[in-house]
DNA sequence: TAATATCAACGAAATAATTCGTAGATTATC
DNA sequence: GATAATCTACGAATTATTTCGTTGATATTA
């Protein structure tokens, strides 16, 4: 029987999504570098966790050659997406509002910014 | 030596903060009893859990009768900008603009809902 | 080709989060 | 006032996550 495991990406895993999205393609050496400019992590464990990543269906790989080279499974911003919408949920009690709200409240956000947001809510109005 | 612990709610704390947020002051059995609406955890589940957190520094509490009565110790706002903050570093590599663009995707948003976030960004602009 | 470096796989240790059983105190009920 | 119900505290079991050591295979270098 498989180890049971959860589907979302954890902590860890969230971090190597983020290194793949910036990076694109990347072997664990690669990955294992970029991790290790902030913090220290031998390079099986960052192994280990990609492959588990691997086997929950989160990270792809081609095993053609010796070093595998990896790459995310599904498109970065429906991964977003759903992170955000379950943050949403636990935490705003749905409320896209609030949640913009505290966003904007969050950073110090530039006048530049600021009208490329209501640019895509104009466009979000027209879709309706 | 105390067992040592992370400072940032657990998914389960969310959990109960959210809680807290939604009704106010409970005793350690109302939030019992909201959890179990939808799932399900025994009372010292839930009581340890808010003992927890009380050490923490995440809940305060009134000791004065038997049945203690907890309630939240950082304001709502606070700890979710702390939360939307460390989301946006983590997934969206600090970008405000990117953030919010997911979260009016993520969900259906209404005309009405639109139309306050626009009123809000442009008390943000006025603010700059 | 022998020595060395690099890699994937695997299992298990270490750490963290969640769940729960038991005990002892206090309050409510008969 | 005895019995039952309810509560806190505590320790420990369970489950999930993260970390790492070891092994054997493959490639690289001397």
């Amino acid at each position: 029987m498989a180890r049971k495991r959860n589907i979302g990406p954890t902590e860890k895993e969230l971090q190597i999504l983020s290194i793949l999205w910036k990076y694109g393609k990347c072997t664990v050496r690669e990955v294992n570098s970029k991790i290790n400019q902030n913090e220290n992590a031998g390079y099986t464990t960052t192994l280990k966790l990609m492959q588990i990543m691997f086997e929950k269906g989160l990270l792809k790989r081609d095993e053609s050659s010796k070093t595998h080279i990896y790459m995310t499974a599904t498109p970065e911003n429906l991964v977003q997406k759903e992170i955000v919408d379950s943050l949403m949920n636990r935490v705003f009690a749905g409320s896209t509002v609030k949640f913009i709200m505290s966003a904007l409240s969050a950073k110090k956000v530039s006048r530049d910014e600021l009208k490329k947001i209501k640019l895509f809510i104009n466009q979000k109005e027209r879709e309706l």
